[in-house]
RNA sequence: CGCGGGGUGGAGCAGCUGGCAGCUCGUUGGGCUCAUAACCCGAAGGUCGUAAGUUCGAGUCUUACCCCCGCAA
């Protein structure tokens, strides 16, 4: 090991990043680097029963001992991060605006880790979006952090493919493993200098921002690709849903057929086969794989169809 | 004490005006068929979430508890 690795591996770095996509960064930094501390959201009532939750970056600080900062509002509340003194803050999915007094202060700068290719999908759903919006690629993206939203320079880039089979899930955790790997192998750039921070070209931006709970409600006035994209981008984060007899219906797979339904009304059930329900949608037809009726557990929608009857010719909404 | 749905053979459900535990699917044996995931006939498989109570008798009524889930956050 040579003296710069030695000097690479004493900056000292505060962590800041709340949900399980920032836990594997979190994970390799930890191994790798002297993280002082870690900011996360503030625990919150969650759930049923008004429990209170911790965030999984928290949980992994927990778990190893590592210092706990949760301000309720970073914008003023900073100076117990600046009286660390931290040579460089790595964010991931923070979850808050960071004020530039702070993003100041480290003489190694604030770097973001993103899961998309900047500057396409700037905001907080780049995985969700990238799916939903029928992406063949995505990323991730190493930047220096803005007050801007996602707009800082861009210090490394990595492309990952789409299947056509990912979820959210799967390509969840493709992106974090990859943001993981990309970021630990350019924090020694950033410090040795050997990058050249590139500006965004703003005339290519685009947004990935929050799922809403429009977004998760199914229009099968939409194309089959459409709703293929949109319950497998959101399959593993939020589900998509449908309505049934004023009952809402989770959806968390379904399948692409070649069938033409003309006189039927989008939302309209075709047939009950063998490996779930067809509904009739804009150009054609879905099948319903794998649903959730409020109440219950997650289930085939064959076995949903064995407790139904007359389930041909009802209309979904 | 945020609102609400639910626990009945392996899966999804019905039964809940107390009286022999049922349906669809799956599993399994056989039949039909050139053949089949189709069709026909048969079989196995259930401490009805747990505990106590009411009753001649409780899946069903009462009480307490456990567990699963949707909404909301």
């Amino acid at each position: 090991m040579n003296r710069k690795q030695e000097l690479v591996k004493d900056i000292k770095i505060v962590f800041m990043g709340t949900p399980l996509f920032s836990v594997p960064v979190l994970t390799r930094l930890y191994q790798n680097y002297n993280v002082l501390a870690v900011v996360t959201q503030p625990d919150k009532p969650v759930n049923r029963g008004r429990k209170v939750g911790i965030s999984p970056i928290k949980q992994f600080a927990l778990d190893n001992n590592i210092l706990i900062l949760q301000p309720d509002k970073i914008k003023n509340q900073y100076q117990e991060i600046i009286d660390l003194s931290p040579d460089m803050i790595i964010t991931c999915a923070y979850g808050q605006i960071i004020p530039k007094e702070l993003l100041d202060y480290p003489k190694y700068g604030c770097i973001n880790v993103h899961a998309s290719l900047l500057p396409n999908l700037r905001g907080g759903a780049p995985i969700q979006r990238a799916i939903m919006n029928g992406y063949k690629k995505t990323g991730i993206t190493i930047m220096y952090m803005d007050v801007k939203m996602d707009n800082g320079d861009i210090l490394a880039k990595q492309e990952i493919e789409i299947s056509p089979l990912d979820n959210y899930t799967k390509l969840h955790d493709k992106l974090s493993k990859l943001g993981s790997e990309l970021l630990i192998d350019t924090i020694p750039k950033i410090i040795n200098g050997s990058i050249n921070p590139i500006k965004q070209d703003e005339t290519k931006v685009t947004y990935g921002f929050n799922i809403t709970k429009e977004d998760e409600k199914i229009n099968f006035s939409n194309s089959k690709e459409q709703i293929y994209n949109q319950v497998r981008g959101l399959d593993g984060f939020s589900g998509t849903y449908f309505i049934l007899d004023d009952k809402r219906i989770k959806l968390y797979e379904c399948e692409i057929t070649d069938n033409k339904y003309d006189n039927l009304i989008d939302g309209e059930i075709t047939n009950i086969y063998k490996n779930g329900v067809g509904v009739k949608v804009c150009d054609g037809e879905i099948i319903l794989k794998v649903i959730q009726p409020e109440g219950k557990n997650k289930m085939q929608a064959t076995a949903f169809v064995n407790g139904k009857k007359d389930l041909v010719g009802k209309v979904l909404k």
